[in-house]
DNA sequence: ACGAGCATCTGGAACGTTCCAGATCGCGGT
DNA sequence: ACCGCGATCTGGAACGTTCCAGATGCTCGT
């Protein structure tokens, strides 16, 4: 070999089994069977074996091996968006499981309106994973049904109503809204806002649990709802609202309360003096905001494990579908503080 | 097939180009072919082919296929974590450029220090990618020059040195620092503090810039860099500059910027009257931190869009290594306004 | 009427694995 | 000396695709 025809980065060819199988003198099968620690394979060869496949640095070829076997050990994650941190804080537990379970996990997503999210999970079908995992509200039933066809599918959050043959892991949507307004109810508050530009199921069974929330408080008269366009302004429906005497708010999402905060900071009103706040899901954002946001935590490493779980059950056999519902807790902090 | 036999969820055999090929009474390579395209297929048949495909939901193997091709059309994206807001925003960017030029991104993401980078790239050089890239500041040359050997690598971000046969795109990152330190002098600043708790190659840069700013604006004696333990404490280092009288923070990203506003916020300290703040990145932490944050924002559409382009060019056969530098540019908000 | 030349199509081999059905070997028991 | 049997190993087929070298059949010019 001379120096001019050394070849490119990714250099020569990458041994095989065959290689391995050539320079210790045995056949392929037996290299096959030595590196899956297969009992039939004597002592003296094992080692041999291993000793040359380290020498030449060979490593097995997945993409072979999953022709062959039909599993690939591989697990699948679509979702809609990384933009909103409670997404990526999600996608770390289901990974930190996966690991744990001896999967790795491929990563699928797409801009932050549900259009490509049909595309992302073809994406990952056609890689032939084992199982995907689907988090995002904009999953629509027939969409998940499809996927089901091909892989199995656990959706973490909400989907309009259960899928047949699709498992799901959620929070208490109901339950969160309800701890929020308890909160809000208990400092005293009785004109409690909520806001949400959601017409998806976690942010309307969200509603549900605030306006059930209030009527049970007494304060169901007070019920009133700011439905705003996705990225669409508050103003100056908030302010309307705060002149009217309503002084909390119940954001469906920690970036709805974040953006509440924003037109506050905006008009100078105190917080939590003038308005008190409350966001859900607890991510980074809570933690970063100012004042520090009161929020509903969703239990998301539980979900991301249960996911897992879930998922390798399936592959391992189980046909009754199974939708967990773990219950969320409040977490206080300078937005509403207690009372 | 009765009832009882429905088989569980992924339910039948996946259809094969045979299937499509028995069902349209051709040859499997004929399906082959009509599938891509070639010219050399009959106008009729052809139509055919598609016809039958679409029927029986047909989708190529891209197991299969890759197996066969040395070209899997795929791209890995590795990076550290994904808890600092500007990594998701550069793999968003990179998804983006690799989703126009055909190819499909799997990222792999470690925890937050740089321990599980290696594995993580290791787990994606067994997917057979065309290419990786890299985000992370944690990457080492003797792992990148690894990596290399099996695929092609481009580095996004700064490594120590230029590393033979990967390609870079950085931005410019002591200019970067310039430009934050020019501008904090604009406003009358001489006290300027450099907030850093990172001894990897980006931060060493920026600091790099700080201190020769500082200089060319005669503040030299001024200079004065607090260097943090990761996630340790700003108290009582920081309190103490400022009892000394600075009154200017130039911080190393967008995350330490937000800790120093962490800190003010505690202290009541006020932003930007009595301490003017400037980050590094422009992320989504800056335009949510209270006062927003002004910060200088690096170009990661163009960035993620080169490194795409980078390891296209590769693949093509490109063996000169490339390492491009972009230039930043200072975003004014509230924590640092003009004069 | 016939071969050339083109358009269209086909069968096998190959990619790197795993699995299955055996082959081979050595050894203890009769 | 021979049989049986476990331990150890092997060759071929299969997974679903692409590619190559050719086969087939049609049209056209002479």
């Amino acid at each position: 070999m001379t120096a001019s025809d050394r070849p490119a980065a990714p250099a020569r060819r990458r041994p095989t089994i065959l290689d391995v199988a050539e320079r210790a003198g045995v056949s392929k099968s037996l290299v096959s069977l030595a590196l899956r620690d297969d009992p039939g394979v004597g002592a003296r060869t094992r080692e041999r074996i291993l000793r040359v496949a380290e020498e030449i640095g060979y490593r097995p070829d997945v993409l072979a091996r999953a022709l062959r076997e039909r599993r690939t050990m591989r697990l699948g994650v679509a979702l809609t968006s990384l933009d909103n941190p409670y997404h990526t804080e999600v996608v770390g537990a289901v990974e930190e499981a996966a690991e744990t379970a001896g999967l790795s996990v491929l990563l699928a997503h797409g801009n932050r309106t549900g259009g490509q999210l049909k595309e992302r999970i073809d994406a990952l079908l056609d890689l032939n994973l084992d199982g995907i995992v689907v988090i995002s509200s904009w999953a629509d039933p027939a969409m998940l049904q499809a996927a089901s066809r091909r892989a199995h599918v656990v959706m973490i959050g909400r989907s309009l109503e259960p899928v047949e043959g699709i498992d799901s892991v959620n929070n208490d949507d109901e339950a969160g809204a309800a701890l929020a307004v308890g909160h809000l109810a208990a400092r005293g508050h009785t004109r409690i806002l909520h806001v949400t530009s959601s017409v998806r199921p976690a942010g309307l069974a969200r509603r549900r649990g605030y306006e059930d929330a209030m009527r049970a408080h007494g304060l169901g008269p007070h019920t009133r709802v700011l439905t705003r366009e996705r990225d669409g302004s508050l103003d100056p429906a908030l302010g309307d609202a705060l002149a009217e005497g309503y002084d909390a708010v119940f954001a469906r999402n920690d970036v709805e309360a974040s953006d509440v905060l924003d037109h506050a900071w905006d008009h100078g009103i105190g917080v939590p003096a003038q308005l008190a706040v409350v966001g859900y899901d607890d991510s980074m954002l809570a933690r970063r905001a100012r004042p520090r946001l009161t929020s509903v935590h969703q239990p998301r490493t539980a979900m991301g494990a249960r996911a897992v779980e879930m998922l390798t059950e399936r592959i391992g056999g189980r046909t009754e579908d199974r939708h967990d519902v773990l219950s969320p807790h409040l977490v206080v902090r300078e937005s509403a503080p207690d009372a």
